[in-house]
RNA sequence: CGAGGCGUGGCACAGCUUGGUAGUGCACUGCGUUCGGGACGCAGGGGUCGCAAGUUCAAAUCUUGUCGCCUCGACCA
């Protein structure tokens, strides 16, 4: 039966450590090795393949919402980077240059895309002259590169892989209406594909993207009580279509510049699964993104008839549900524990006492249950299993979310639970970045967001003492 | 960028204080025995000790410089 001893001998406990456990996951179970270059990193096939298995679910949703992939290139002029002034200010800190073609100095140094909102500007320019041009539903699957002062594997990493969704509307209405679609189409995927579930709110002016009028965000808690801010979708109005002379003519026969957003999830969303589900034993990965989602281990393998029984139960589900059939020398106990590394959400063992009671043995990583089920409905039990799994992976993260989850009225009050309890801290606010500027200053949390779903906590700004205009959610984020 | 730690076979480390033939565990190769929670025996292969300069008869070890990695802070998805 399950308990909570800690099989795995490698990985460090995370109540020990917390970020050594996290490196030592992301080791163990084999997601990467580091790069040559600091902030670089290999994406194993394993890790790989989660990212795959996102990319499939989300550019699924992304077709079906009526957007089309397009592929920008990877270097931006200076001069185009510096058109919106806000923008580059937010992004030149860490932005990385080409100054050399070959052996020749560039005429223009080129900066490495951190983020592709320039380019999509230049080509809309280009491309949109009439409302009937209206709206362009773009999205990128690609990698950026942001100069990191410290990096860490999959959180923040110099180079990292997401998709940048770029669409152009008529109206402000229009794009309003966009960004909060996105929003919810990535909250969805959080909690229904991930597991994770989010809170979803609106960013201060001081956390806001650069350039952006207004930005949304999905806000996750990891196991030690710290935020991943895990999505985003910001709305720019139409500031960067007036800085790059996007004109389009409307029905009226007026020049008019359209309403812009954009929106992204990057490969920060493995990290936050391994934070989120992960424990002492390892990787815990939802059904849905599981590279592999059922582990068949023989017992006994030398024994008459075992491996041909494991690979009638592997022909048998592998078309429904992905399948691994381990049969490598190493010993049953070594697969277990190495698959538990992985996160694999079932094991299936058989043997050759299941053979003879036409049973085999299903344990599921989330709890570590072993049950004996019957084989003639397998298909049944692992996918009643899988789908138990999930429910139970989000029920938990939920319940944890909830439980390090506070209310503070007062300076003193949130700055004693900063300090003393990891999690969220719901609180009231004034509107006034200056209260932002001091929380941060004494207690070293900063605003998550305004969520959707507002409670009335108090009357006055947890800070200050003014009348309150919002409630926001304060915490340490990663 | 500030503070701390670390670079020695693929991985984790010892050796460095007090200079003198490069070691241990895991992994790897072969054979045999094992196999229901990280099995065992025997026999093997693999390292110019991050890099560079210096001191010395002699440097993994001492000196200087340099590059890189990790952790924690400020910034970011």
């Amino acid at each position: 039966m399950a308990d909570n001893k800690k099989l795995v001998s490698e990985i460090t406990s995370m109540d020990v450590d917390f970020a050594k456990w996290y490196t030592d996951i992301v080791k163990k179970a084999d997601l990467i090795a580091y790069g040559s270059v600091k902030g670089f990193m290999v994406i194993r096939p394993y890790g790989y393949a989660i990212w795959e298995n996102i990319q499939k679910i989300l550019d699924d949703s992304f077709k079906k919402t009526g957007h089309e992939n397009i592929y920008m290139p990877l270097l931006i002029p200076e001069s185009l980077l510096n058109k919106e002034k806000e923008h580059v200010e937010g992004f030149a800190p860490e932005v990385a240059w080409v100054t050399f073609g070959g052996n020749e100095k560039l005429s223009e140094r080129l900066c490495v895309r951190p983020t592709s909102e320039t380019l999509f500007c230049e080509h809309y320019a280009d491309i949109i002259h009439s409302y009937r041009d209206l709206p362009k539903l773009y999205n990128q699957w690609c990698n950026v590169v942001r100069w990191e002062k410290t990096t860490r594997p999959f959180l923040r990493s110099r180079e990292f892989l997401w998709q940048e969704g770029h669409t152009m509307h008529a109206t402000a209405e229009d794009a309003q209406f966009e960004t909060l679609r996105m929003l919810d189409l990535y909250a969805d995927f959080a909690e229904k594909s991930l597991c994770i579930p989010v809170i979803k709110g609106q960013k201060t002016e001081k956390e806001k993207f650069a350039g952006a009028k207004a930005t949304y965000t999905i806000e996750a808690m990891m196991h030690d009580g710290k935020a991943l801010q895990s999505g985003t979708s910001h709305n720019f109005g139409d500031g960067f279509a007036k800085a790059f002379n996007i004109l389009y003519t409307d029905k009226d026969n007026s020049q008019k510049n359209p309403h812009q957003t954009s929106w992204g999830v990057t490969t920060r969303l493995i990290g936050a699964i391994i934070m989120t589900h992960g424990d002492d034993n390892g990787l815990v990965l939802p059904p849905a993104v599981a590279p592999i989602q059922v582990v068949i281990i023989p017992v006994a393998m030398h024994k008459d008839g075992v491996l041909d029984k494991a690979h009638e139960l592997y022909s048998r589900i592998s078309d429904k549900f992905k399948v691994k059939l381990d049969e490598s020398e190493e010993s049953p106990g070594w697969k277990y524990a190495e698959y538990e590394m992985k996160g694999v959400p079932v094991r299936l063992e058989i043997g050759p006492r299941d053979i003879e009671n036409n049973q085999c043995v299903l344990v599921r990583r989330d709890t570590r249950e072993k049950t004996i089920v019957s084989l003639d409905n397998l298909e049944e039990e692992v996918a009643n299993l899988l789908s138990n799994i999930s429910d139970n992976l989000y029920k938990k993260a939920l319940n944890r979310r909830e439980e390090m989850t506070y209310t503070a009225t007062t300076l003193e009050e949130i700055t004693e639970i900063a300090a003393t309890k990891p999690g969220f801290i719901k609180a009231m606010w004034c509107g006034d970045v200056a209260c932002e500027n001091k929380l941060k200053e004494v207690s070293e949390i900063s605003s998550r967001c305004i969520p959707f779903e507002e409670q009335q906590i108090s009357s006055t700004c947890v800070c200050c003492g003014k009348p309150a205009k919002h409630m926001l959610y304060w915490g340490k984020a990663y």
